[in-house]
DNA sequence: GGCGCCGTCTTCT
DNA sequence: AGAAGACGGCGCC
């Protein structure tokens, strides 16, 4: 096996992930202008373990996350993605506060950029990356989606 | 509480 | 170099 790629497909749009040898690369969302109801409505998916952990996340439900591929990108967003894996499902975390533990006090607004460019969301989970005062902040698939996660894990 | 301004750090032109 | 961004804090209604 070299490149592969799996998919789930819903009622809002097609999500699709991207493999190499087996590991994750690339996840891709549709953009969601406003919120999908509950249950997400999905409606086909490839028979392997990504389409199945995206399914059981999509269902509220548990699964072991399949490997990731060493994803590219400058020192600092890699700093700042391996910061976000360890907030597990159900926590939250501070773009400020983040900064704060990877050391880079002062750089909330950079974190932002770089979970903005993680290639892997809901992989490693930068939708539960939010504003100090509560807030959601922003998504780049759609704040609809952060929104939608948060309350469903 | 809401809004605007400025400070901060990283990334793209 | 300059501009822009998934932010934060503070001051001011």
């Amino acid at each position: 096996m070299c490149c592969d790629t799996a998919f789930v497909e819903t009622r809002w749009g097609r999500i699709t992930v991207e493999r190499v040898a087996g590991r994750v690369t690339v996840c891709s969302l549709p953009f969601l202008e406003k919120e999908p109801p509950t249950p997400f409505g999905i409606l086909a998916y490839s028979d392997d373990a990504a389409a199945a952990y995206i399914v059981a996340m999509l269902s509220g439900r548990q699964a072991d996350r399949p490997p990731l591929a060493e994803v590219a990108g400058t020192a600092f967003q890699c700093r700042v993605w391996r910061a976000v894996e360890t907030v597990k499902r159900g926590q939250k975390e501070g773009y400020g506060a983040l900064a704060r533990r990877i050391g880079a006090p002062g750089a909330a607004r950079a974190v932002g950029a770089a979970c903005g460019s993680n290639p892997v969301p809901l992989f490693v989970p930068c939708h539960r990356i939010v504003t100090a005062k509560g807030g959601l902040g922003g998504y780049a698939a759609g704040v609809p989606w952060k929104r939608w996660l948060l309350e469903h894990e």
